[in-house]
DNA sequence: ATGTCACCTGGTAGGTGA
């Protein structure tokens, strides 16, 4: 089973794209994030002629998210359950006996600003939800784009970005507390090229000169651990003429 | 190089968020 997340940066612009990546592709399940439409504008029939099923939650301009699956996802989640939310961030659901969890993480501007609190909040709020989620599904995976590089290994310039918003210790305490509950980082489960990244900003030509961060993330349960068989960033679709600022990340559960 | 992109309001430019 072939699963993967992508930040289209816009599901209007990107349509095109994520309609490709998934004939060329063909994963079973795919989680978006930053689609930025209003349900009334999600392109749930085009999805659908490719072959998937569609949940969708969003909200005008910023965020939203999505769930994509071959075979129809059940038990839907809208953001975290018993967590007072105005953002649409958050998407789940069951396919067979699999938890699927998609997240748009908050992005936390500075690590002194009013939206850090609300970031530091919204995965502390994750977490205690997932203690829950975990104990009534014990296949699970939580992924998408988490706005976390989870150690300097995935940072291009540690030294520069240290303490920046991404790279913070309060962040990466939250992404071990997530680890903690018994989740594992499949891309850390494999031998990876070095300099690996999700997300190259549009400025400064940094993808051009690979200057990025490993932000968008697969974490998958104690149960799953053993069943992953690969991990990585796809690269290719940053290279496309309108690209998202994300690359797609996949894994390959048996 | 605070150098791009997407989307909004409100209007043919400026602000916000990333």
């Amino acid at each position: 089973m072939k699963l993967a997340t992508w930040n289209v940066n816009s599901l209007a612009v990107r349509l095109p794209q994520v309609l490709d990546w998934l004939a060329a592709q063909q994963p079973d399940v795919m989680v978006l994030q930053e689609t930025k439409l209003t349900d009334d504008k999600f392109p749930h029939a085009a999805l659908a002629d490719a072959g998937y099923q569609p949940q969708w939650f969003g909200q005008k301009t910023y965020n939203g998210v999505a769930l994509l699956s071959r075979a129809p996802a059940t038990d839907i989640a809208k953001n975290i359950v018993d967590f007072e939310d105005d953002q649409a961030r958050l998407i789940a659901g069951s396919i067979g006996d699999l938890r699927v969890i998609g997240g748009y993480f908050p992005n936390g501007q500075a690590p002194d600003s009013d939206k850090f609190v609300y970031k530091m909040r919204w995965l502390t709020g994750l977490h205690d939800w997932l203690k829950t989620e975990l104990q009534r599904h014990t296949r699970l995976v939580l992924m998408g784009d988490f706005n976390i590089a989870p150690e300097d290994r995935d940072v291009y310039d540690p030294v520069a970005w240290a303490g920046q918003i991404h790279c913070t210790p309060e962040e990466r305490a939250q992404f071990r507390a997530l680890l903690a509950l018994g989740l594992h980082d499949a891309f850390r489960l494999f031998e990876q090229p070095p300099k690996s990244w999700s997300w190259w900003d549009y400025r400064n030509l940094a993808f051009r000169k690979n200057q990025g961060l490993r932000i968008d993330h697969i974490l998958v349960s104690d149960a799953l651990r053993a069943h992953v068989q690969a991990c990585s960033i796809d690269k290719a679709p940053r290279k496309n003429e309108r690209p998202s600022d994300h690359a797609p990340v996949v894994v390959e559960i048996d």
